[in-house]
DNA sequence: CTAGCTTAAATGTGCGTACATTTCTGCTGA
DNA sequence: TCAGCAGAAATGTACGCACATTTAAGCTAG
């Protein structure tokens, strides 16, 4: 390893001009395949150990490293996973915890234009947009209808894929390496039309949640969602600390029947 | 300062249980004035000043205590300031940032006791509690029927206390030095039965949310809530990002009018 | 060639020291 | 009486050492 050089003349901590650079690196994809353990730090930054945990004990605590004893550093591998994140993700995330199947049935796969949802991802209002529509289940009872629409010109190739057991932003990733890491939702109550109360098998006076969604990916928008959810049969559970702030804990599933 | 002794045979590291010991004291209000030095709490517990700041690193971390250069720490007193969070104060907090006025009519203060509530409390059900219902306005049109319990030993203060204009957060803190720390919402969408609707003065086809919670201080429940908020006025916005999580940003208020 | 053991290596815990930097306190002098 | 300064006290940074505990690698014996 090269010799690495810190600036001792004072202006800032040792151990912070080391979390800094081994972040610079980390983010340069240096450390992909092995990060380099404590005494090799030591070495290469001509720093005491205590020093080196200093800048490591910071880079744990953002979670961009995790350490175990007797095994070196690794690179965390974890914050993608939680991405597709928010209300919605809540409500589907815990049909499955509650053990119940889900699946869609796909009542429009095709490519439009619409002017009014174009201007709501900053697109010109001619741009064709792929629109997706799916009645959502939870067991043999619909759950909710939702309906997406994504540039074509990024979404293209969802145009042959199979939305009645796989989730969008999981189809979106494989076939366009797409992430959302953005978005904003609006959630209101509103009374179900009696079109979307036959649609949805409501019972007769059951409300409902209608979310709309903006998501985005590296600042551009790519998703426009509106999705119009069962009131008798789902809610939204927060937990918020003073520690953790507000977090969503998992949609609360009343019970099914009746 | 009296003498200390921590488990030594190896079970728990030194610094955890250091760390636990001072939370537990914490808690206890026994720090309420000051906190104990690094050099002091090496005294009292026979251990180096390395643990001890091992500790403290941690506390810190948590956000339970603030510490500065040459200045003992102290006891941490930024968190309680946005504690009143969640979809309550997001939406409250939106009606004050519209510009419109708040009040509200108590319709019921009073002390009585009720086994359910006190069930989702963790009390026993002939305990007295406080009860305050009150229909809450934003500018001329009311916004939302509230209603809370608090245990009468923690809440008896508040009984003569105005709520028409003043929040309940702030008079509990102010008369009882409570803060709320920590709490789970429950938000559905439902209708509105005939007398709510005749109460809200809601229009004939609107939907409400319905929200449940449930607020701690420091690991004990004081407060059951439920809180019918017209859905036809307002709205949940939420935000995501991969960095800072799911965060209310502030309940939208669709125009007031029409 | 593999199972099992031994050894090396890495991180976790804990102690000590020294000095820097900042804050607070108390004293001194005008 | 008050302003200013010097010293004490507290935390921040940085170095060193030793040992415990766990993991990984290597080696040996069957």
């Amino acid at each position: 390893m090269t010799e690495r050089r810190l600036d001792r003349s004072g202006g800032q901590p040792l151990w912070k001009q080391l979390q800094q650079d081994l972040v610079r690196r980390l983010r340069a994809g240096e450390f992909d395949d092995v990060f380099p353990g404590e005494l090799a730090l030591v070495e290469d930054y001509q720093v005491s150990r205590h020093t080196v945990r200093q800048a490591l004990t910071k880079l744990r605590a953002d979670g961009l490293i995790v350490a175990e004893r007797g095994r070196q550093p690794r690179v965390a591998t974890s914050p993608e996973i939680r991405q597709p994140m928010g209300a919605l993700y809540s409500l589907f995330s815990s049909v499955e915890a509650s053990g119940l199947t889900q699946h869609s049935v796909v009542r429009a796969l095709d490519i439009r234009a619409d002017g009014v949802i174009a201007a709501r991802l900053d697109l010109e209002a001619s741009i064709p947009l792929l629109y997706l529509e799916r009645l959502r289940f939870a067991g043999d009872e619909p759950l909710a209808l939702d309906r997406v629409w994504l540039p074509a010109s990024i979404a293209a190739p969802l145009l042959d894929a199979d939305f009645t057991h796989t989730s969008l932003y999981n189809e979106l990733a494989a076939s366009t390496g797409l992430r959302l890491d953005h978005g904003r939702e609006d959630i209101r109550a509103v009374v179900p039309t009696p079109a979307e109360r036959t649609l949805l098998r409501c019972p007769p006076e059951a409300a409902a949640f209608s979310i709309n969604r903006q998501g985005s990916s590296q600042n551009r928008p790519v998703e426009w969602r509106h999705t119009l959810v069962r009131g008798d049969r789902f809610a939204l559970s927060a937990e918020f600390s003073a520690n953790t702030g507000y977090r969503l804990t998992t949609g609360a599933v009343t019970h099914a029947g009746a």
